[in-house]
DNA sequence: TATATGTTACGAACATAATCGTATATTGCC
DNA sequence: GGCAATATACGATTATGTTCGTAACATATA
């Protein structure tokens, strides 16, 4: 019973999410550097994109400086999870198996990982 | 090397490939028809969306009678890759460990189906 | 103080996707 | 043939997301 409109990030916006979630705190111009690593655009197109993400409510931000600073609103948990269960019930029938199948199956995982996975079902089993 | 242009599907797109991965072989009408049942729109409109999707080649069609038939020109399984891809370096920083997990978390998977994930893991392992 | 530098705010342009109305064509049937 | 039903083609509109230019403002410093 939220109030929150919960709106669902774009793909821009995942992008900024992304650094905002491993740096726990950035300015606009740090998110904009690590962006411009990967993809070039300008610096007010960050900030734009930063400043939607402010009214969508995705991000929070201090502007008692000059230069503000933004922090994540929203989980990286609760997103993965939102965009999981939407990709399994538009792409895979519903099916969060077909999913784990599909993905073990076409990336290169390692051993170790396997492992880990391995640890992990027995635990769920072991409920 | 290929001269694909090779066009990600929307997300609407996506919902009639579905249904022709699992008809195999459907009308517009009977997209359309399916369509209904969990969303309210125009016969138009799903006509215009495979028109869109025969001219990006993600399906072919049959228009020798009046009443074209259409298939999907993209695998289920490559289309179902290309987004779990998407999906592992948008959002889960390149780890499909960490999707794995977080998907088998998520989800109530079913005991069956935790063992079947790990008879796939043995295989895995065992190469 | 004046100048250069950096920052935010904001509107406008552009791109893409989705929706639908209308015109036109085909088919079956009386 | 003529009519009704059904299909396709296609342009126009609307919605959403992305990009950027420019103005206004703050800050540091020469």
């Amino acid at each position: 019973m939220s109030i929150n409109k919960n709106l669902k990030p774009t793909e821009s916006e995942l992008e900024i999410l992304q650094i905002l979630w491993q740096r726990e705190t950035a300015t606009v111009r740090e998110v904009h550097e690590e962006l411009s690593k990967t993809k070039v655009s300008g610096y007010t197109t960050t900030l734009k994109l930063m400043q939607i993400m402010f009214e969508k409510k995705l991000v929070t931000r201090d502007d008692s400086a000059k230069t503000h600073i933004y922090q994540p609103a929203v989980s990286k948990q609760k997103t993965q999870k939102q965009f999981l269960d939407k990709m399994i019930k538009g792409l895979f029938y519903g099916s969060s198996t077909q999913l784990v199948l599909q993905a073990l199956g076409n990336q290169k995982t390692s051993k170790n990982e396997l492992d880990e996975i391995q640890k992990y079902l027995d635990n769920l089993k072991n409920v």
